[in-house]
DNA sequence: ACCCGTGTTCGCTG
DNA sequence: TCAGCGAACACGGG
């Protein structure tokens, strides 16, 4: 599921169940061992007792603050990798597939941490000192919350020979793009994915910021409706059936482009990605 | 059996 | 030292 829409409904789910609540107990299933660095499963039980105080997102990542009677607070940084999520379910329920963490929380619900590839990354964070955990070093603010300037990004980009499609994936620039925004956002603005991010003019690269925001937004909003199904954000939105694929262009080669001009979808394979865009109105 | 996958890091090459 | 690329991670679905 997640890129930056999908990673802020997670935030808004756990902020809503958790929020002021104290957890009562932790416990992590042995595969969970590959989310953590060596030993962090054993620390876990440090959230014991702690209470959810704030959720925070930067890009993709979730910064969980849990404080502590009479003791320094503890973060968690969570990152959903390409198939983790966060889901609630009650006491009485079965745990899902391929949960790796549940959290219980005082009161009766459960944190799942579910996540078929064992991509994401889950860490305690001592005194909840986000800045000391190195992979969120280099992100500047997120783009929702603080929008994105357009003349830094064209400085950023002036001496990079990269595809803009691939400069897009380097959370760097625009934390919380991922493979399908960076195709929304580049068929929206018009822009051709293969031209270098070098290229862009300030007015491109202004269409790009914008639209990248649009399209976070739109997916946002659907998600927040139940998804594209009506089943909850927790669907695979993607499928072959074009009615149940809320996207523009993502996975929809050969189809009409949806501004009805001339061109046709086109799916290409940029370092490894698939890259979907329109060859007629995308230059 | 083969290819593909919403992410990121690491090691190699030039 | 740096830019860029492919493999690797783990596991299911078409």
């Amino acid at each position: 599921m997640p890129e930056l829409p999908e990673v802020e409904i997670a935030a808004r789910t756990l902020r809503r169940v958790a929020l002021g609540r104290r957890v009562r107990s932790v416990h992590a299933e042995t595969g969970a061992a590959r989310l953590f660095r060596p030993d962090t499963a054993r620390i876990l039980q440090q959230l014991v007792g702690a209470r959810f105080q704030n959720v925070d997102r930067l890009g993709k990542n979730l910064l969980v603050t849990l404080d502590r009677r009479g003791d320094d607070a503890v973060g968690v940084w969570s990152h959903l990798g390409m198939t983790g999520k966060w889901l609630v379910r009650a006491a009485g329920d079965a745990p899902p597939r391929f949960e790796r963490v549940a959290v219980a929380l005082e009161g009766g619900l459960r944190l799942s941490y579910v996540d078929l590839r064992l991509f994401g990354r889950l860490r305690l964070v001592r005194g909840a000192h986000f800045d000391q955990i190195p992979e969120l070093h280099d992100l500047p603010p997120d783009p929702l919350a603080h929008g994105i300037d357009p003349l830094q990004l064209r400085e950023r980009w002036a001496r990079l020979r990269l595809p803009v499609k691939v400069a897009l994936l380097d959370q760097r620039f625009v934390p919380g793009v991922g493979n399908i925004q960076a195709s929304e956002g580049l068929w929206r603005a018009r822009i051709d994915p293969r031209r270098s991010a070098s290229s862009l003019s300030l007015v491109e690269v202004r269409r790009l910021a914008r639209s990248l925001l649009k399209s976070f937004e739109f997916t946002l909003a659907m998600l927040a409706r139940g998804g594209a199904d009506g089943r909850g954000a927790d669907v695979v939105y993607v499928e072959e059936d074009a009615t149940r694929n809320p996207f523009r262009v993502y996975g929809r080669q050969g189809s009409p482009c949806p501004r009805g001009d001339r061109g046709f979808i086109e799916r290409i394979v940029q370092t490894g990605r698939s890259t979907f865009f329109c060859p007629a109105c995308q230059t």
